[in-house]
DNA sequence: GTTATAAGTCAAATATAATTAACTTATAGA
DNA sequence: TCTATAAGTTAATTATATTTGACTTATAAC
């Protein structure tokens, strides 16, 4: 298939892949990525996951391959459930490069 | 209705609400309100922001009321059409207090 | 090799988000 | 006050995300 490894029938879940550096703006793919490495880090199935949260597979992968036609509330249970969460940058021209926004916006 | 001020009837739009500290871990009301905050604060219409990247109004409205039951990718158009972005936060046990993620997660 | 589990895909049915259009309410200018 | 625009809601329809169940493929233990 891919890039599975690790444990199998006996220690529940998979590989790891690469955690990527999400301290910036980042892609869906991205996100998708961090997902899956939270996940199979945490040596949880698909399946694990899904039950857990009621989203089915089929859901849980779009979500893990990075398909925006989701819907917002099922990413983030699944986000809530691994422990990530959003934090907000606000990317306009007056801020200093990728400053973490607090109160001067507009 | 509420919290609305400045222009109309010749500068674009409304008033701007405060915009709330988003750096850290926050709810999908604190960033609906944000949302908000940025639009009213570039001085934009409901309309003009759902006609640029045709979304409907009740759509745009439901993601401005912080409702979760909205496509992400809806979601997304909005943010980046306001030069909002997401970064990722990884709030586990071992990682130090509210600590920006990077490689070691899990 | 065989076997058991995880990953991933698929089609049909269901659930529900999005759109449309019309409408009400609220604000700010004249 | 009156007027024009923005905000917000609503119901009916359309579009589509989700679920279900079965299925295939890939991995890792034996």
């Amino acid at each position: 298939m891919g890039n599975l490894a690790k444990t199998n029938r006996t220690g529940k879940a998979v590989k790891a892949t690469a955690m990527p550096n999400l301290s910036e703006r980042f892609t869906p793919t991205q996100l998708a990525e961090a997902i899956t490495a939270k996940r199979t880090g945490m040596k949880l199935s698909l399946v694990d996951v899904s039950e857990a949260l009621s989203i089915s597979k089929p859901t849980l992968v779009k979500i893990e391959k990075g398909n925006t036609n989701v819907k917002l509330t099922n990413l983030l249970k699944v986000m809530e459930y691994l422990g990530l969460s959003f934090s907000l940058l606000c990317d306009d021209a007056t801020s200093k490069e990728g400053t973490e926004v607090s109160d001067d916006w507009y």
